[in-house]
DNA sequence: ATCTTATATCGCAAATATACGATAAGATGA
DNA sequence: TCATCTTATCGTATATTTGCGATATAAGAT
């Protein structure tokens, strides 16, 4: 591969892409429904839950909270994570909007 | 890793997760971006738009394609592609049902 | 001070994704 | 038929992701 040319891409498209990125992982998905169901901020109960191991399910946080999509903070012995919704908005109204501005160009299914 | 874990989820998690991986490229975004604005399919014009060589961005829309997120027909010696406005929209949608689930649960931070 | 508990990080192995050149396949035009 | 043009696929190199066990770190309990 050499170079990765992603960096020749629009701002946009490559926030939106690393948005996408970070919900492209099941356990992520299933992560995001957790720290959300229980309506508090959730640590390790999430490893209980998924069918990963501790580090794992570490490292997607991690993935998660370097996207901006979730925050943690540390609670004692054990790390507070929460859902970022500011964040989460703004990527889902850009993502709309890109869906709108397609939509709106193109109704008729040419092939 | 040995083996991937990724069906132990729900069927609707690895939906999600797939839709946001075929977005996880800004290629794969600004080629949904072309085949919008030039409000038609279109074929190798793409190539000559995208900073990628041929055979890169024909691996970008057999993704694409594979996700169902485009169609694609034979038009003579070319290919034409176009939006699926149908799956497009059903992923919004689901996208923004998993979103609303989220909000309305949890307004404040917590941490 | 030491032990326990919770979490993060390191190091590694395997799988997947990204990118390209070369080549094949299919249609059109000379 | 043969050359050409367009696109798909193959082979390959490299980068990134995924996953886990082992280990480090940090706070609380004994």
């Amino acid at each position: 591969m050499a170079i990765h040319k992603k960096e020749e891409f629009t701002q946009k498209e490559q926030d939106l892409a690393n948005f996408a990125k970070a919900m492209a992982h099941p356990a992520r998905i299933a992560i995001l429904k957790v720290l959300a169901q229980r309506n508090a901020c959730i640590c390790g109960e999430i490893v209980d839950l998924l069918p990963l191991a501790q580090s794992t399910v570490s490292q997607h946080l991690k993935e998660l909270k370097s996207a901006g999509l979730i925050t943690g903070s540390i609670d004692g012995p054990r790390s507070c994570y929460c859902i970022n919704w500011k964040a989460f908005e703004k990527y889902n109204s850009e993502f709309n909007f890109l869906f709108a501005n397609l939509k709106v160009k193109n109704e008729k299914a040419c092939c």
